[in-house]
DNA sequence: GTCTATATACGGATAGAC
DNA sequence: GTCTATCCGTATATAGAC
C-alpha cells in the first residue's frame, strides 16, 4: 500500500487489477497481452493505461497485491496449547494443504518463471511466502520447547528442515502439475511429525 | 532420439538447437524471439523453419534434449561400498550441488513455468529428473541395509524423504534467485545425513 | 539446405472524443 | 476517467533466389 508514481488509483482499480491478477497468474508475463488482460478487467487497454504506465508497472503491481492477499490471513495461525502427538501431524497438513491451494501455487509458479525478470518483486515475495511456512511450525515448536514437551534445540533450524520435508516432493511435483491428493498429503504431514517427535521428543519409541 | 515427423535434421541440426536452447532457457517460451534464437545459433529464420514446423516443435526438442543431456551421465553414480557415517553426507552434499548448477536450475525454471502450457514434456521431464535424484539415494540406502549398516525399512519412503529435506528450500530459494553458497549447502547435506542415520541407524546415540 | 526479403498479424502504447 | 480508433514496432512464418 506504499504510494507508487507509476500508479494512479481511480474506481475501476480493484477490477482492473483482479483481470491483470488472472491473466499473468495464467500466461506469466511475457505470455499475457495487454488485450487479454483487458477483456478479463472488462475495461479498454486505454483504462489500464492510466492506472499504470506500463505492462511492467502492472505486473509488480499484482505481485505485491496477491502476496499481501494470499500471505495476510495466514499470520493469525497462532501455536495451539496441545500436546505435539497428534496435532503437529494436523497442523503440518493444514500447512501444506494451503501451499499446493492452486491460487498460492499458480502465484509460485509465477514468481518462480518471472525471478531474473522481476528479482525485486520476488525477494519480497519470498519473504512473505517463507514468513507464512515456517513461522507458525517455528511458533509451536518454540512453545512446546517452553513447555517442555519437546526437547531443547535449535527450532530455527529444525523448523526449516520440517518444513523443507513437509513441501520438498509435493511442491515440486505440483508446479509440474502433480497436485497430491488428500491421502497422500496426509501421509506427509505424518512422516514429517513423526520425524520431527522421534528427533526431538522426549518420549520417543525407537522401535516404532 | 525418437523420429518425429515435426523434427527434419540436417548439417546445422545441433547448433540450431543449442542456439534455441540458450534463448528459451533465458527468455522462456513466450518471452523467446526467433529473431533472437536465430541470432544465437548463427543461422537464419528461414533455417529455423526448415529443422522445425513452429515455435512450439522447437521448444518441445529443447525440453527433451535438454533433459537427456543433462539428466544421462547421472545414471552411473553407483552406490559406494562404505559405511552411512560420513559417505551419505558427501554424497547428499553432490546431489544437492548438482541439483543448484546453473544448468539445472535453469532447465527447472522452465518446465515449472511452462509446465500447462506443455504438460508431456514436463511430465517427462519429472520422471527424468526425479529418477536421476532420488534413486542414486535410494539405491545406496538398500545397499546399506542389504549389508546390515541400517535397520530394514522402506527405503522408497525413507528415500522421498531424505530428498525431500535436502531440496525442499535450497532449491525454491534458488529458483527465485538465491542460491545457497557452498557452506550452506554442506550444512544441509550434513543435516539430512545425520538425521537419517538417527532415525535408520542401528547404533544411534539419542542424546548427540 | 540456406539465405534475403517479405507477408501478415499481433503486440504495447497513445490520440482525441465524450 | 473512460471509451473507440489507431499508430507503429515487432513477432511468427513463408516465398523465392541461389
Amino acid at each position: 500500500m506504499t504510494p507508487d508514481p507509476d500508479i494512479t488509483r481511480g474506481r475501476k482499480f480493484e477490477q482492473v487489477r483482479r483481470g491483470a491478477s488472472a491473466i499473468f497468474l495464467r500466461d506469466g508475463f511475457a505470455g499475457a497481452s495487454v488485450d487479454d488482460i483487458a477483456r478479463a478487467a472488462q475495461v479498454s487497454k486505454a483504462t489500464l493505461y492510466t492506472y499504470f504506465t506500463d505492462k511492467s508497472v502492472m505486473f509488480r503491481e499484482v505481485m505485491s497485491a496477491s502476496a499481501a492477499e494470499l500471505f495476510d490471513p495466514r499470520m493469525n495461525l497462532e501455536p495451539v496449547d496441545l500436546p505435539p502427538d497428534g496435532h503437529f501431524a494436523d497442523m503440518l497438513d493444514d500447512v501444506l494443504t494451503w501451499a499446493l491451494d492452486p491460487e498460492c501455487l499458480r502465484l509460485h509458479r509465477l514468481a518462480i518463471a518471472e525471478a531474473h525478470r522481476f528479482p525485486d518483486c520476488v525477494g519480497n515475495y519470498l519473504r512473505l511466502r517463507e514468513a507464512c511456512i515456517v513461522q507458525p511450525i517455528r511458533a509451536q515448536i518454540d512453545l512446546w520447547i517452553k513447555q517442555g514437551s519437546i526437547r531443547e534445540h535449535d527450532s530455527d533450524r529444525s523448523s526449516r528442515n520440517v518444513a523443507a520435508m513437509l513441501l520438498g516432493n509435493a511442491i515440486p511435483q505440483a508446479l509440474l502439475g502433480q497436485v497430491p491428493d488428500e491421502d497422500r498429503i496426509r501421509a506427509t504431514a505424518r512422516d514429517c511429525a513423526w520425524l520431527f517427535t522421534l528427533v526431538h521428543g522426549i518420549h520417543q519409541d525407537m522401535t516404532a
